[in-house]
DNA sequence: TACTCGTGGGT
DNA sequence: TACCCAAGAGT
């Protein structure tokens, strides 16, 4: 490279390499973000509620959950004294089901140790559970205009072209060098002095991007990568940066960004019973320690071992089992397992002692209440529907 | 560091 | 269908 490494000293300004692409980025962002609900506030609480949801979760996904939290709980204390089970309910088939734990425990500290006020720091917010180093940069860039980089898989992307970065963006000196450059943007964008013609720009995004360019820039590259940028078929002609990408100049926007490949999947097999007395259903909670813990379901065992389903379910169940019928097959996926779930109608023999010591018997209503994992919410509905089978 | 932790949408 | 992918964090 033609430059050499700049020198900080403690009072330093970074030298910007890549400043100049800021300008175009907060222009675009003005014109063209999408109106999510979370980008009329800066409260840091509803930005943080956001921030988690989205984590590895797509924007269409989100927009109703986080309605329905921000609406029960519209601020830390309201959320610290919320009971875990409701909070796991609204969190129910958003996946990840520690995120909810973590923004539930993190208000209780922040209602202890803060009054429930949200901290102000970079350092106190990466402190709280659940929050890392995307959601803390995220947070106090949005918020409070801190020129925090923030680089998630959007971020990774459109830097990985726009540098023309050629090695695996998985790699810790290309991560380094991803944060380093979002850094180097953010606090570029802190020293941005609006231009003469703001183009299409006017409302609320224009207002955002003058009022917290920190912030602005990191969602403007985000969105970059959700609406133009995106991983397969790139729409160049639309994007800003297009002057300036190295992967767009030497055709390589199809072979960037570089990923290592990933792990294969494996299937795994279960058996999950149905039982129904006198309108309740057979159901426990998984305890904790184990993946979806606290979630309820149907009970369930792998197949591996089991000679066929009525097996499974005497083993399971115990010999008041009298008929066991296939009902219906459910697909799960929990990381790289992809579960098929044989779901059974057990027929239970009358008088005869129900084995399972954690099995409780919950209505239709008290089953509503509760968080069930996907795959068991769909067989939820499908009961609900009336499926006799 | 590499693995775990879910789910739904897109192709 | 069978992948890939999505505003990552914790261990």
């Amino acid at each position: 490279m033609g430059f050499a490494d700049p020198v900080d000293g403690p009072y330093a300004a970074p030298v910007s390499r890549h400043g100049f692409i800021v300008g175009p980025l907060l222009l675009w962002f003005a014109a063209q973000a999408r109106d999510l609900p979370w980008r009329r506030t800066r409260d840091p609480y509803a930005l943080w509620v956001s921030e988690v949801m989205l984590q590895q979760t797509q924007v269409t996904t989100v927009i109703p959950y986080w309605k329905r939290w921000m609406r029960e709980w519209p601020d830390v204390p309201a959320l610290a004294g919320a009971p875990l089970e409701r909070v796991l309910k609204l969190w129910e088939g958003l996946g990840y089901y520690r995120r909810a734990r973590n923004l539930h425990r993190a208000a209780g500290v922040l209602v202890a140790e803060r009054e429930g006020r949200f901290p102000r720091s970079f350092e106190d917010v990466l402190a709280l559970p659940g929050v890392g180093r995307y959601t803390a940069g995220a947070i106090c860039s949005l918020a409070y205009n801190q020129p925090t980089p923030a680089v998630d898989g959007n971020v990774t992307r459109v830097l990985a072209r726009v540098l023309g970065l050629r090695q695996s963006v998985q790699r810790p000196a290309t991560q380094r060098r991803l944060w380093s450059v979002a850094a180097e943007l953010a606090e570029a964008a802190r020293g941005w002095r609006s231009p003469g013609s703001w183009g299409a720009a006017r409302g609320w995004r224009k207002r955002r991007v003058k009022e917290r360019p920190c912030g602005a820039l990191n969602e403007a590259l985000m969105e970059l990568g959700a609406l133009v940028c995106v991983p397969q078929h790139p729409r160049c002609e639309l994007c800003p940066l297009r002057k300036a990408c190295v992967a767009h100049r030497l055709g390589l926007t199809r072979q960037l960004p570089v990923k290592d490949r990933s792990e294969r999947t494996s299937e795994r097999r279960e058996y999950v019973f149905v039982c129904e007395r006198r309108g309740h259903w057979l159901v426990r909670q998984r305890p904790a320690g184990v993946v979806n813990e606290h979630l309820w379901e149907f009970p369930g065992l792998e197949q591996d071992g089991y000679a066929s389903a009525l097996a499974a379910a005497r083993a399971l169940l115990g010999p008041a089992v009298r008929e066991v019928r296939p009902w219906m097959t459910v697909r799960q996926s929990i990381t790289r397992h992809r579960y098929i779930l044989a779901v059974c109608r057990v027929q239970l023999g009358r008088g005869e002692r129900m084995v399972l010591s954690e099995g409780r018997w919950l209505s239709r209503a008290a089953c509503e209440e509760r968080a069930f994992s996907a795959g068991h919410r769909k067989i939820l509905q499908r009961l609900n529907e009336g499926g006799a089978g």
